[in-house]
DNA sequence: TGACAAGGCTAAGACTATTAGCCACACTGG
DNA sequence: CCAGTGTGGCTAATAGTCTTAGCCTTGTCA
């Protein structure tokens, strides 16, 4: 009965790694214990469960896309401006990782403090770009919640293939975006 | 052995109520056929299965909010203009039958011509919106999704209680619709 | 009235998650 | 260097999911 070298973090990356293959909502306990050569109840001695996997992997993802954020709003903006740049970056984490974006969707529970400050930094870096526009205070809280809602919901019907008509995608994204910097800077 | 009296449509009405009160991810043939007082297998007399199930009831609800922002769009705008009544009619659905709603999330297969169509009447609505507004062609696809997107976005973050602070969700719903509005007339 | 299709049922199999309890390995302290 | 102990695997068992197969009654229609 030699030891697989399980750990929690190895566990949820490899969670990770298999919800953006087959989708967020094909994640199963038998698959990650499959990936590892392992029977399903030895992940109980790393995880709590299903449940508490999903939970992991949603602090996993929204500290990824976090940083990827970050790092788009601090870096250069190859001639454009940080909010096209931050908005291309929120779109390239979900194109490349669909089902971890997936599993950002997830409302921290009441003593999730993990998770809810992976969302946090998020909404500071996002609110960071907005007072570069010129918004603060409630205006930015709206703002904030605009931009979210916008791309979100894009890449969630691209990702679901609910974009039907033959316009190519990507200048819609490019539409949407310079539709919302109007809308903003009115 | 007396006969339930089900057919497909009552089977589809009951799994619609069920994921309105439970969440469209707690959708399960062993809840539908409680609620019908039936064995489990009975309902594969009526409906192909779970797949199936969740197939007929996007076209349900697709149908359903199609008729509402139909309605909203054609009907008397209370001194408002479509744009805003249309998007207010979008949410108000949305809120009211969550998991209705969930379900409308979905890319029609290949041959799934119900969801198609619900799908284009939705689109049509929305581009005669548009239309109004003095968006054609390019522009009004892009203005469409743009506009799906947005709604579809703020609607899916309120559900799953992702809008953590305190500012209040109405207005900045008010405030994403004017942005919009605003981003397209430019 | 009799035949037949439709619509219920039970039984069974393959999945899923979860809990309980066992046992061997690997490390640590004396 | 060896004993003890805790960690991390395991098997077994339970409960829930969907699905198929096949039976049998009900209700309708010629």
């Amino acid at each position: 009965m030699p030891r697989a070298g399980l750990d929690p973090d190895r566990v949820v990356r490899a969670a990770a790694d298999l919800v953006d293959d087959v989708g967020h909502d094909q994640l199963t306990l038998a698959a990650v214990a499959a990936h590892f050569d392992v029977a399903v109840p030895s992940l109980y001695k790393h995880v709590g469960g299903i449940d508490d996997l999903h939970g992991r992997l949603a602090v996993l993802a929204v500290e990824e896309l976090g940083a990827r954020l970050a790092a788009a709003a601090g870096g250069p903006h190859a001639g454009d401006e940080p909010f096209r740049t931050l908005a291309r970056a929120y779109r390239a984490y979900a194109v490349e990782h669909p089902g971890r974006y997936a599993a950002t969707v997830r409302a921290p529970g009441p003593d999730d403090v993990a998770l809810r400050a992976a969302s946090d930094a998020v909404l500071s870096t996002v609110l960071a770009v907005l007072g570069d526009l010129g918004l603060t205070g409630d205006d930015a809280v709206d703002a904030a919640r605009a931009v979210r809602s916008a791309l979100h919901g894009f890449v969630t019907l691209e990702a679901a293939g609910g974009f039907g008509l033959p316009r190519d995608v990507d200048r819609s994204f490019t539409s949407l975006v310079d539709t919302l910097h109007r809308g903003l800077l009115a």
